[in-house]
DNA sequence: CAATTTTTTGACCGGTTGGACAAACGTTAG
DNA sequence: CTAACGTTTGTCCAACCGGTCAAAAAATTG
């Protein structure tokens, strides 16, 4: 009885680099029309290659999204790994927010994939909601608790002040083509994350309320 | 020639029902799987009827969809419409904060067709967004920047205040199921509405840092 | 009631989908 | 060179897709 089971998968040169070529192209597909609005076909010719070719490096659809899902995962969550229990509070999530617009601004087709699944329920990655992401932001969540005790910001609730970090920021990925519309030709330049970075370090740090002199 | 174009179309009141019950039941499909993710036959079956019949009512797909869309904008942009130049700047934009959750809360299907749409690209509803959509934001826009000006709140950016405000409330609609995860059956209730209408109150209007007493 | 119109259904169609498969092709080590 | 192995392709398939159509069933009208 050999033990294959947990053995790294053995590959060759062009296995590593026609299986990144698949994923970049797939990427780009699952993220603009969802699982189960991409085709095999999309994506194969997305990747310049026939459909059966693809095939022999990924058996079914759903594996390429798994692998994307699980790469997914560990960017998106470093930018809350690095909160600092030790930092200074305000510092700590003016930087959390400017890392999190940053990777909605390099990285929106992550994000939008990442929208996409979780909009269609999660069906595929519901278990690391529930077990890694809540870990990490229960965890995270005790930090900000502290500092809110310490009297160095607001008290208030740390997990909704999260998710209000994840959605103002993500937005600008997921939602692009609706602040570009909005915001016209002449502001949609990428100068409109600086616009959206200013803003969201004032609005949480101050709120809109006139300041006291 | 007989001006048939656009003369309002005459329905049975077997038609209005059915119809109804296929936009109820589209709506359900449509909001979780997206446009070509969802299919003729599990929408005509979530509306207990057979494919053919469902045809009888709307010939194409795409009508249902398109019915669907033109009937959620009004309401969709009702809470931005409400804004009220002559109130107080403050109590107007928690009003409008309020009214945008409460959206969330009691349409979160429609929230998810709206943001599907968007993720995907908006290829049906570009001409609104750029259209009816910027024009109603441009107003309100000018609206909040008149209330800068006055020193009634905080000079900042109008439309990405509008943008925080949007992605904050929908978010609890379109990632429903990430912030039920997150945070755990206890705090799924509907109790949690509450938490997120006072945590985002306080956030727009006083934000993280501590308070001058 | 009978005539007419509206509604429902089953059978069907061409196109697309995810995927299987064997044969052909290319590469490399002995 | 050649045998072994890795890669690519064309062909094929069964299931599913959006949509049509004629005919049956039901509802409406006179």
């Amino acid at each position: 009885m050999t033990m294959e089971s947990a053995a790294p998968p053995r590959r060759t040169r062009i296995q590593q680099e026609k299986r990144e070529l698949i994923l970049e192209a797939a990427l780009e597909v699952f993220s603009t029309h969802g699982f189960r609005g991409s085709t095999i076909d999309q994506i194969a010719e997305a990747a310049g290659m026939s459909k059966p070719n693809l095939l022999y490096y990924f058996r079914r659809k759903e594996d390429i999204h798994e692998t994307l899902m699980e790469r997914l995962l560990d960017t998106w969550l470093a930018p809350l790994r690095e909160l600092d229990d030790s930092g200074d509070p305000i510092a700590e999530i003016r930087g959390y927010i400017r890392r999190k617009l940053e990777m909605a601004r390099d990285y929106p087709r992550e994000s939008r994939l990442f929208a996409n699944e979780i909009l269609q329920g999660a069906p595929r990655i519901m278990p690391m909601l529930e077990g890694e992401l809540k870990t990490l932001v229960d965890e995270k969540a005790e930090i900000i608790k502290g500092w809110m005790r310490a009297g160095k910001i607001v008290k208030t609730d740390p997990w909704h002040l999260i998710f209000a970090i994840w959605a103002t920021t993500q937005h600008y990925a997921d939602f692009d083509v609706q602040v570009r519309a909005v915001l016209g030709p002449d502001r949609s330049g990428e100068g409109r994350f600086e616009d959206a970075a200013r803003f969201l370090e004032n609005l949480f740090i101050h709120g809109l309320a006139p300041h006291k002199a």
